[in-house]
DNA sequence: GACTATTTATAAGG
DNA sequence: TCCTTATAAATAGTC
């Protein structure tokens, strides 16, 4: 829609790429908006561009959404993780956060066999799952890194075993909710901050 | 745009609610993949209906840009994961969502510390951070689930560097963009899968 | 940033 | 829910 029908494809003039950019951006959120006005859907959305600087619109706002969605994932159509009630922090969140992804990746890793098995009925032996596939391109670097990583973690649940094994008392620590605002680059579009910009045309940036 | 102008105000209908809806946001995410490939940005949009259920867009993938936002979040603006080029997944994605939130973890369980020590100055002893206070919650039935779901992990990394030890090629596995559709009740558009149906016209839900 | 010729999205209606 | 079509809205090129 303009003056001549555009390809959708990467832009390379940089200047010209910048200029879609800001008319696009602006284009998508007032979408969002309006989707979440008409509907009474509640939407985020995060856009990173090519010079990595984040914008975001939310309504009600970016992280309320965020954290709905985390939430969805996590206790998901199989039901909320039992013995948790609303959202999850710390450790246990991921716990959870693992688990989920660990079928997930099952999941995958079934229809990617599959898949692999109609393309490649070859000699593939081995490998059956997407995960197995991806771990090859993991460096040694890399590796060591996810293995310290693994450790770590294990070494805290270990010590909390011994801990029950014990019989120490322990005594939990729950609630921790509120997270301090960080001093970022970031402009936020969204709630009632975006609609007054709609309704009393204020374009000034945060 | 359409037959007559409407007004941006909730839809009362229900029917023509959700027939907006549906339309609206498969443009919004149109909308989005243009911007992701017109202007090479990372976009993220993550849709709720008021019946609560959960649609999302992402380029290269959701996960990989609501990453890069709460690494953003926490750490200030940053450009590409370091290492890291492209779409992201299967267990390099794990490997980093892991690194992530060990991090967060840190600066959390930092600032927890300091805030428990101020709130309470007595004697909490050993309790110096957010996950060893979060790992208290954890029964024995959900710390088994949760080691057995590391060892699962470190089985398959042991596998990996046992190989590259050997020698043994192993051949990179890469470019696995297709994602199966998770059999949740969320749809899930984006990356390769969201531009195949772009460019051969597939409408068919996941 | 503004201006428009065009393209694109979509409201109604089957 | 998917197709069609008249129309409103977004935007490419330009200044």
């Amino acid at each position: 829609m303009g003056r001549r029908k555009i390809e959708i494809k990467k832009i390379n003039d940089q200047d010209a790429r910048q200029v879609c950019f800001s008319k696009r951006r602006a284009g998508l959120f007032k979408k969002a908006s309006e989707l979440c006005i008409l509907c009474g859907a509640e939407v985020a959305v995060i856009v990173f561009s090519l010079a990595g600087k984040a914008y975001t619109f939310g309504h009600p706002c970016v992280d309320s959404v965020l954290d709905r969605f985390h939430r969805h994932q996590t206790s998901g159509p199989t039901g909320p993780t039992p013995g948790m009630s609303g959202p999850t922090h710390g450790l246990v969140c991921e716990y959870a956060e693992l688990q989920r992804q660990l079928e997930l990746e099952k999941k995958k890793g079934a229809s990617l066999a599959k898949k692999t098995r109609q393309e490649h009925p070859g000699p593939l032996g081995q490998q059956q799952f997407w995960w197995d596939a991806d771990l090859q391109s993991l460096c040694n670097y890399q590796l060591e890194q996810f293995l310290s990583a693994l450790l770590e973690l294990k070494a805290k649940v270990d010590k909390r075993a011994i801990e029950l094994t014990c019989g120490q008392p322990g005594g939990g620590a729950h609630g921790f909710a509120w997270v301090p605002p960080p001093a970022t680059a970031m402009k936020s579009y969204g709630g009632q901050d975006y609609f007054m910009k709609l309704m009393y045309g204020d374009t000034t940036p945060h």
